[in-house]
DNA sequence: CCTGGAGCAGTTTTT
DNA sequence: CTGCTCCAGG
C-alpha cells in the first residue's frame, strides 16, 4: 500500500495517440442534440435508435449505463459537470468515465488526476477502477484526496516553499498545541484566547486559501485584540522552522507553489489530460483555486491560427442538493458557477434514481423545491410498487418514547426478516444517540455507531504515535513535547521550560538541545539522570530503524520507554482497552513498509474500518450517513430548533437554513424502501425539559407521499405544542401546503384529545413495557405476522459469575444471564443489563 | 506530580 | 444533566 515517500518517475512517456479499439474516437456522442437534459425520461426515437445501436456495439464497461450516464462518460473533451442526484449512479460515472479514458488510450493511467473529499471515497473509487479495467488502476498515483495529492506534490517541490521534503504533517491536536505556546509566547492570556478558537480562525481563513497579508482587516482585529494577523504570520513562521505543515498548508503550499512556479505548473499541465473531482458542491474556496491552477491552461492558438480551449478536461461531479459542509468552509457557489468558470462546459443531469422508492422521492422533492438558488433537479424513478410504502411521520411524546417506539418498529421489522444491517438511525446532533442506545441495550438490538471518536485521536495512539515520529524525525518538538514525560519521568515543566528555551536559543531540536544540556550543569541532578535515559533511549531506537523490522521496533519502542507499562499498572477501566487499542496499532503497521511509510498513511488516514461482520442497526448523524444507503431509515428529532439546528439559524439565517433543508433531503435520500419521520413534543436539552415545535420541514412535505402514523398503542399520540399543519415559517413560500389526506386531518383532529390522553398516562410509563405483539401495525407493509424470532436465542458463552470487561463500564461481574443479554454488577458503574457482544472476559 | 472538584459549555466533520 | 478542562491543594 502506501510505501511513504512516493517514487514514481516525474513524467513517464507520452502515450501515441492511437485509435481506440472500440468505440468513437472523437469522443462526441451523438444523441447529445437530440436530448434536452432537463426533460427526463423523454429521448427522441431517432436518439433512441443511436442509442440502442451503440449500446449494442458498445465495449463492455459502457452496456448498462442509461443515455445520461453514458453521456457523462463519453464527453471526454472540455469541462464536464455532472449533477448528479442521491442514488443516480454516480460514482458508476466516476470511474466508468476513467475506464473509458483508459480504454481507449487516451491517457495513461499516470496522467489522470482524480480527486476525492475522504479516503473512503478514493479508496472505493480505486476499488471499483480496479473491477473496470484490471491493474491499471496501481498506475494512477493521482487519485487520492486533495489532502494525499497535496502531500505528494509537496513532497517533491518542498524547496519552492521552503520546506525540507520529510516535513511533518501536523494534526489539529498538534496545531492547538502549537498555538497555545505562541498565544503564550506573545504574553497574552491563553484564557482570555482560546488556542482552539484561533486554530479555528486560521483553518478558516486557509480554506478560503488566505496568507497572514490577505485576511480581512475585520478578521485581524477579532482576535486578541488586533493581533489576528501577527498571530497567523507568527505561526506560519513557527510551522516553517519546524518544517511542518497543518492541513490547511497542504493545499495552500502547492497553490503558492504554482502560482510563483509557472514552469513547475506548466510541467502538471501537460501531465494531467483529464481531471476528475467527485463531490464538487463540498469544494471550498482553496481547493478551488487549487483545481483552477490545474485545470485552466493558457490558451493557445492552433495549427490553423485558431484559438484553441484553454481548459483541460476536467469532470467535476456533484450535487448542489447535497451540499452540507458549507459551515466548514465549503462553497457551493463553486458548483453554481461551473459553467461561468468553465465556459463551454457540458452540463449533464443524472436524475433517473435507482435507490428509492416514488414516495420517497416524492417527500424528498418536494421538500428540497423550498430552497432557493438550486441548479435543479428532479429525480424520478421508473420502477413504482403500489406497495411502496409512503413516508411515515410519527409524533412521540419524549426522545424516551420516540427511542422506544423506534425499537419497536426495528423488532417489528425484525420479526419479519428484515436484517438490522438494512437499517439505520440518522441524528441531526450526536446527543441523540444515547436514548437509542440505551434503549438498544435494554431491547437487545445490536447497534453500532459510526462516526464518533476515531482510532487514531485516541490518546493512547497519539501517543505511541508521538514516540514513532520522534524516532523518524528528530526535530518533531511537539511529538517530543508529547512524550518526553509520558509515561512520568520526574520531568516536570520547569525542566520542560528549560529545555525549550535551550532549543529556541541555539536554533536546535528540541531532542538534540536534551542531548546537550545533560552534558552540563543546567538541571537538577534527578531530572538530568531521566532526560540523558530519555535521550539514549532514542538514540539507540534511532539506530535500529533502518536494521529492524518496523513492528518490532515499535512494540520494542513502547516497551522500553516504560509506555506500554504504565498502562498496564493503570488499574482504571479503560486501561485494557487501550492495550488492545496499542496492539491494534501494532497491527495495523504490518501491512506497511516502514515505520515511515505508516506515519505517512496515519496522518492523512484517521480512520479505521469497522467490523462489518454482525447484524446490527447503524447509529450515525446525518453528516456521515451521506454518501449511504439504507432499507429502513429512521429519522428522529425533526422539532423547531434541533432540526432545523436553532444555530444554524442565529449563524447563517436563510443560508443556514437552506443547508439544514438540504440536509434533511440528504437524509430522506438515504432510504431504499422505508423512511421513517419521528418528532417529539418535549425534549430535555441541556438537562431541563423544553416542549418543542415540530419542525417546518414536516410541513414542507407532500402529502400524496406522506402518512401519519395512527397514535400507538398506550402511549402514542401527539403532544401539545401545536400548530402541526400549516407552515408557521416562510409565510411567503410559494408553496401552499394543503393536507387533505384522512390520515393527516385525523392526526389534527386528535390532536388536543390526543395531548391530554398523554398527560393522562404519564404514569404508565414508570412501567417498562419490553414485549411483542400488542403494538398494533403502522404502517402498510408491516401487519400481523408475529413470528417469534427472539433475538436472545442465542445462547450466551458467558455464564453467572463470569467476571468481565465492558468497553463503557469497565469491569464487573455477570450476575444474570437471560439469552445473549447479560445483567453485570460493574465494579464502578453499578448493574446493567448488557448484550454478550459488548464485554469480553476480563 | 497527582487528583478531585469547581467551572463551563453544550451542531454538524474531514484532512 | 452531562463531560471536559483547568487549577489548587495535598
Amino acid at each position: 500500500m502506501n510505501t511513504g515517500f512516493d517514487d514514481i518517475p516525474f513524467f513517464d512517456e507520452e502515450p501515441a495517440p492511437r485509435k481506440p479499439a472500440i468505440g468513437k474516437s472523437d469522443g462526441k456522442v451523438d444523441m447529445d442534440a437530440a436530448r434536452p437534459v432537463d426533460a427526463p425520461g423523454t429521448m427522441g426515437i431517432a436518439a433512441r435508435a443511436i442509442a440502442a445501436r451503440d449500446q449494442a456495439r458498445a465495449p463492455d464497461y459502457l452496456s448498462g449505463l442509461n443515455p445520461e450516464q453514458r453521456e457523462a462518460v463519453e464527453t471526454l473533451d472540455g469541462p464536464v459537470l455532472v449533477l448528479a442526484g442521491a442514488g443516480t449512479g454516480k460514482t458508476r460515472v466516476l470511474t466508468t468515465r476513467i475506464a473509458h479514458v483508459l480504454a481507449t488510450n487516451r491517457a495513461f493511467p499516470s496522467q489522470i488526476l482524480a480527486v476525492t473529499f475522504t479516503n473512503k471515497a478514493a479508496r472505493e473509487m480505486k476499488e471499483r477502477i480496479g473491477v473496470l479495467v484490471g491493474g491499471a488502476v496501481e498506475g494512477m498515483p493521482w487519485l487520492g484526496t486533495f489532502h494525499s495529492i497535496g502531500v505528494k506534490l509537496l513532497r517533491r517541490h518542498a524547496e519552492l516553499v521552503g520546506l525540507s521534503s520529510d516535513f511533518t504533517i501536523l494534526d489539529t491536536d498538534d496545531v492547538v498545541r502549537l498555538i497555545k505556546q505562541i498565544i503564550q509566547a506573545e504574553g497574552l492570556d491563553d484564557k482570555r484566547w482560546p488556542a482552539k478558537q484561533f486554530a479555528a480562525m486560521i483553518d478558516g481563513w486557509k480554506n478560503k486559501g488566505l496568507d497572514p497579508s490577505q485576511i480581512p482587516e475585520g478578521d485581524a482585529r477579532a482576535f486578541a485584540n488586533g493581533r489576528g494577523r501577527e498571530l497567523y504570520a507568527a505561526y506560519q513562521n513557527r510551522l516553517k522552522s519546524l518544517n511542518a505543515c497543518d492541513f490547511g498548508d497542504l493545499l495552500l503550499h502547492p497553490i503558492r507553489m504554482f502560482r510563483a512556479n509557472p514552469d513547475v505548473l506548466r510541467d502538471y499541465h501537460q501531465r494531467f489530460r483529464y481531471i476528475l473531482v467527485d463531490e464538487y458542491q463540498d469544494t471550498n474556496t482553496a481547493q478551488y483555486m487549487w483545481l483552477r491552477l490545474l485545470a485552466q491552461r493558457p490558451s493557445s492558438k492552433n495549427a490553423e491560427g485558431k484559438t484553441v480551449n484553454g481548459t483541460v478536461n476536467i469532470c467535476c461531479v456533484g450535487d448542489d442538493d447535497q451540499s452540507i459542509y458549507g459551515w466548514r468552509g465549503a462553497e457551493v457557489d463553486n458548483i453554481l458557477r461551473f459553467e461561468k468558470d468553465f465556459p463551454g462546459a457540458k452540463v449533464i443531469k443524472l436524475e433517473r434514481n435507482y435507490r428509492s422508492t416514488e414516495h420517497i422521492l416524492g417527500a424528498a422533492g418536494h421538500l428540497i423545491a423550498h430552497n432557493e438558488g438550486r441548479l435543479g433537479k428532479t429525480l424520478f424513478t421508473d420502477r413504482v410498487d403500489p406497495n411502496d410504502e409512503k413516508v411515515v411521520v410519527h409524533a412521540a411524546w419524549d426522545s424516551e418514547e420516540e427511542a422506544r417506539a423506534v425499537g419497536e418498529e426495528i423488532e417489528q421489522l425484525q420479526r419479519n426478516q428484515h436484517l438490522l444491517n438494512d437499517m439505520a438511525i440518522l441524528v441531526r446532533a450526536s446527543f441523540q444517540m444515547r436514548e437509542f442506545e440505551d434503549r438498544f441495550v435494554t431491547l437487545g438490538i445490536n447497534y453500532r455507531v459510526i462516526g464518533g471518536p476515531r482510532f487514531y485521536e485516541r490518546l493512547e495512539i497519539r501517543d505511541a504515535m508521538a514516540y514513532f515520529r520522534v524516532v523518524c524525525q528528530a526535530a518533531d518538538d511537539l511529538a517530543f513535547e508529547r512524550i518526553v514525560n509520558t509515561p512520568k519521568r520526574g520531568l516536570g515543566d520547569t525542566t520542560i521550560r528549560n529545555l525549550h528555551d535551550y532549543a529556541r536559543a541555539r536554533n536546535i531540536p528540541m531532542l538534540q538541545a536534551a542531548s546537550d544540556i545533560v552534558l552540563t550543569d543546567e538541571l537538577k541532578p534527578k531530572a538530568r539522570k531521566s532526560l540523558l535515559d530519555v535521550v539514549a533511549d532514542f538514540s539507540r531506537w534511532q539506530d535500529m530503524l533502518d536494521n529492524t523490522p518496523h513492528t518490532e521496533l515499535a512494540e520494542k519502542i513502547l516497551d522500553e520507554s516504560g509506555y506500554t507499562a504504565m498502562w498496564q499498572n493503570d488499574k482504571s477501566a479503560e486501561a485494557p482497552g487501550r492495550l488492545d487499542n496499542l496492539k491494534e496499532l501494532i497491527r495495523s503497521m504490518e501491512s506497511f513498509e516502514s515505520l515511515r511509510g505508516f506515519l505517512e498513511h496515519v496522518s492523512l488516514v484517521m480512520d479505521v474500518e469497522q467490523n462489518e461482520n454482525m447484524d446490527a442497526i447503524s447509529i450515525m448523524t446525518l453528516h456521515s450517513a451521506k454518501g449511504l444507503e439504507f432499507e429502513t431509515v429512521f429519522l428522529p428529532g425533526w422539532e423547531e430548533g434541533l432540526f432545523p439546528h436553532q444555530r444554524a439559524l442565529d449563524e447563517s439565517g436563510r443560508a443556514g437554513l437552506e443547508e439544514e433543508r438540504r440536509l434533511a433531503y440528504v437524509g430522506i435520500t438515504r432510504a431504499k424502501r422505508r423512511c421513517h419521520l419521528w418528532f417529539v413534543s418535549n425534549r430535555r436539552i441541556h438537562g431541563l425539559w423544553q416542549s418543542t415545535l415540530p419542525s417546518r420541514f414536516l410541513d414542507e412535505l407532500p402529502p400524496a407521499h406522506v402518512e401519519v402514523a395512527e397514535a400507538e398503542s398506550s402511549y402514542g399520540g401527539y403532544g401539545r405544542g401545536g400548530g402541526y399543519g400549516q407552515s408557521r415559517f416562510d409565510k411567503q413560500e410559494p408553496f401552499q401546503n394543503n393536507y387533505s389526506t384522512p390520515g393527516w386531518k385525523r392526526a389534527q383532529a386528535n390532536k388536543t384529545d390526543a395531548t391530554r390522553e398523554n398527560w393522562g398516562s404519564r404514569s404508565g410509563h414508570a412501567v417498562e413495557r419490553i414485549g411483542y405483539g400488542e403494538s398494533g401495525p403502522r404502517g402498510k407493509t408491516i401487519d400481523g405476522q408475529l413470528v417469534a424470532k427472539s433475538t436472545a436465542s442465542e445462547p450466551s458463552k458467558f455464564a453467572v459469575g463470569d467476571r468481565v470487561f465492558h468497553i463503557k463500564f469497565g469491569n464487573g461481574n455477570v450476575s444474570a444471564v437471560e439469552g445473549n443479554k447479560l445483567t453485570i454488577d460493574f465494579d464502578r458503574a453499578g448493574q446493567k443489563r448488557v448484550l454478550d457482544g459488548f464485554v469480553e472476559r476480563a
